[in-house]
DNA sequence: CCGTCTATCCCCTGATTAGGGGAATAGCCA
DNA sequence: TGGCTATTCCCCTAATCAGGGGATAGACGG
């Protein structure tokens, strides 16, 4: 069995989520009744690995909780074997993962994980690229934004908290051209506030996160 | 040659690291020395793929600006070839990567690029597990601030753009419980901005890009 | 030569945020 | 039961931002 999904709860769901799997309806419908999806160990572990990991050694990463333990014991149960989970991770959007799994009755393909990684992390990259770009059509109306230096420079600023005056000393130049280049750069975006200013540009590259750490 | 190591810029660098590489002194000398590292394509790159990706695809991954083509150029003439860079994200971490590559006398081994992958990301993670264990901070002590649902409600809104009155509106709340929120979070994350909040919030996934699109 | 863009500086008013207080209610856990 | 947190509300002052106005200087191109 395969899920590649991102994690988000059933409450309020994004538009633009992927969700791939064949797990069977049942079993599904049975997690989300249950809640399982809010302490399942799986998504839980999702949040503390960068590399993929097999389900038996779910305790190495996380401490259980007895919930979990017995959440793990009921997938059991349900005839769910051993199983490999690749973590998805990018700033800014959804965690998401890509599980395969085994049934009880059968062996776990141990030599294949290799394999099983590059295939899943590539298919949800491939997965995301495509959403994205059906995000990025039906919001392209500023895809044209260009920023001066001078703006960007405010703005990465601006970004890591600084008021005008701070910039001014940096930058070293008066705090009221400091204030002129983000509101020259808010009408350029058409937005209101500096924060959507930043998260803007952010969205759209002009600036990275690691701009915006110290 | 191999190089896994976090994202961090020489000037303020935190205290644990992963610093790995076999590249040559100088050449990481040459990086710094002309800021290479601020707008490093491969870095970029990371920050928009979740999966690994060969070097000659990077444009396919950002756009390529005259600066950072210009840098490819001359890792070519340092007789740096191909390469392959597995991007490595964990929400509320500095941002990691592991590269590969060979030399443009040498060819690169295409079909070795799933073992890379699988090595890079359990090699990166069995230093991010050393670090963390010699932090002395067990594995179920969270890293990652948690921020309650009214407290994500606000800075959603915040990262909107709203006021703290307009989000009062939409929330059917008085004002001066919204700015108690907003003032409650941001000492969860230890910053002094709201722009910083929502920020840190996009960097560790707690809110999404699409969320902070109306 | 003139228009446009960028970058810099200055003035103004009102709205908003930053950052302290304190306090009541409810729920959860030991 | 007591301690903790979340949520809600209120008070206060000072700093900062939002959004107008206008001005000067240099660069670039038709």
């Amino acid at each position: 069995q395969f899920a590649f999904m991102h994690h988000v709860t059933g409450a309020n769901v994004p538009e633009h989520v992927i969700r791939l799997s064949n797990y069977p309806e049942y079993w599904i419908e049975a997690v989300v009744e249950r809640g399982y999806f809010f302490d399942d160990p799986v998504h839980v572990a999702c949040q503390r690995s960068s590399a993929g990991f097999v389900w038996s050694d779910l305790s190495n990463i996380i401490n259980l909780t007895d919930r979990q333990f017995h959440i793990l014991e009921e997938w059991h149960r349900q005839g769910l074997g051993e199983g490999f989970t690749v973590p998805v991770h990018i700033p800014g959007e959804t965690i998401g993962s890509c599980s395969m799994c085994v049934r009880t009755s059968s062996r776990f393909p141990d030599a294949s994980l290799p394999a099983a990684h590059y295939v899943a992390s590539f298919a949800f990259e491939a997965a995301r690229r495509i959403v994205r770009s059906s995000l990025s059509i039906s919001a392209n109306h500023s895809s044209l934004t260009q920023l001066t230096g001078r703006q960007l420079d405010c703005l990465v600023l601006v970004g890591r908290g600084k008021s005008d005056w701070d910039i001014s000393r940096l930058l070293g130049i008066s705090d009221q051209t400091v204030h002129q280049h983000v509101e020259t750069a808010k009408k350029r975006y058409g937005v209101a506030t500096r924060t959507q200013l930043v998260v803007r540009a952010l969205f759209e590259s002009q600036v990275t996160f690691s701009d915006l750490f110290d």
